[in-house]
DNA sequence: TGTCGGATTGACTGGTCAGTCAACAGCTCG
DNA sequence: CGAGCTGTTGACTGACCAGTCAATCCGACA
């Protein structure tokens, strides 16, 4: 109809194909789930043909793998450089929820992703993953370790539960924002950096003088 | 061989197939994961022709869906319950996560079936459980938010959150178990009951007087 | 003993997809 | 110009499995 309907001005024609199929496939995987969601569901979602999927990657479960390890190892190094940098505990953990939150509100679909298919399915997928996985549980842990040992944390309870209780927290509000059992918003996604910081290391008791 | 060969002396013959089936499923879900546990699966594994499964049970969903909420339900009466006693908020907790603890021990494969095939699995089954799910929660937010009115803890955070929190870490560590992160025994057990309390609760900072 | 209805059996069907493959397009370089 | 490579296409195949169903079994009851 209009002299130049060939030309799509919002979506920027994309030349790498490897990484449509990646983007594309965030979509379809955050839209009907990884199981329910078909190789061509990828190719369609990327404007590609059905086989080219299988011109970059071996199999549907490499694209998901690609996904995760992608995302993972930037939280990963993330965290070392967290750690690495001079301050209290408190700071690093909050430093670590900020990030992980930051990356939900920038990209909640591969978060999604990930969270869901990938760390919270541990039977299927996460099996594959579990050592890399626990690599960002022994970081965390390592920085309680070390809060402990210079007299900042207590020593109450093992560095590896409190970073199982920290990543638990964390990994319970992705989940209510993902699906939508939590209210989310910029005051949300904030209120929540707080909240998970002061409940793992302020507690709930009132106990005491604070 | 033996003169009594037909008999099966260990396996006394149940007579009730329809628990032996779900008995079975509870084996066969915990095994191969639900996805690929295939319906004769569950019917070899309870000794039983792979229709009969289909005289009980509408579809494989339904044999899983009926695992999930006999328990739960159990669940969500035993926090009712406890919550009904009057003990601090700190001894509640307490109580529900070494009821949850003492279920894992009484029959791991169950609860693996209903926290990795239910709850963690938020996009397939757990969509449809979503609710009831969130019963707990709300039951352990009323505990947090009481105890909140009553000055027995801090209202640094939201009751919700706090529910989260905990509820997370009972997760992460029964998690941790079903997929042999973590070390599992009679004495972790009972730590970690201790442990999630602990974190919870007292939080981590050494902070003032306690 | 015969009839009825629920319990039980397992072969079969229909639909769904992951992955294959043979053909085609278009670029580079001699 | 043409040989050879990489990128691209989409129809097709083979495997898998949930759910169906017609047949058989068996106990209760008349």
């Amino acid at each position: 109809m209009t002299p130049s309907r060939d030309v799509e001005p919002a979506k920027p024609v994309q030349l790498d194909k490897r990484r449509m199929i990646l983007d594309a496939a965030v979509v379809a995987f955050a839209t009907r789930g990884f199981h329910a969601c078909r190789v061509s569901d990828i190719a369609d979602e990327a404007n590609v043909a059905y086989g080219l999927v299988y011109h970059y990657f071996r199999s549907k479960d490499e694209v998901l793998d690609t996904l995760f390890l992608e995302r993972w190892d930037v939280l990963l190094e993330v965290i070392a450089e967290i750690d690495a940098q001079p301050l209290p505990a408190r700071e690093k953990l909050r430093a670590i929820a900020s990030f992980i939150i930051e990356s939900y509100r920038h990209d909640p679909d591969l978060m999604k992703v990930i969270i869901v298919e990938v760390t919270r399915a541990a039977n299927s997928f996460g099996r594959t993953h579990l050592a890399k996985i626990r690599e960002a549980y022994a970081l965390i842990a390592d920085i309680v370790g070390k809060a402990q040992a210079d007299g900042t944390f207590r020593t109450a309870v093992t560095p590896t539960f409190a970073a199982l209780a920290f990543y638990g927290a964390i990994e319970q509000v992705l989940t209510g924002w993902i699906f939508d059992t939590l209210p989310q918003g910029e005051a949300e996604f904030d209120q929540a950096k707080a909240f998970i910081v002061e409940t793992i290391c302020g507690g709930l008791d009132a106990a005491a003088v604070r």
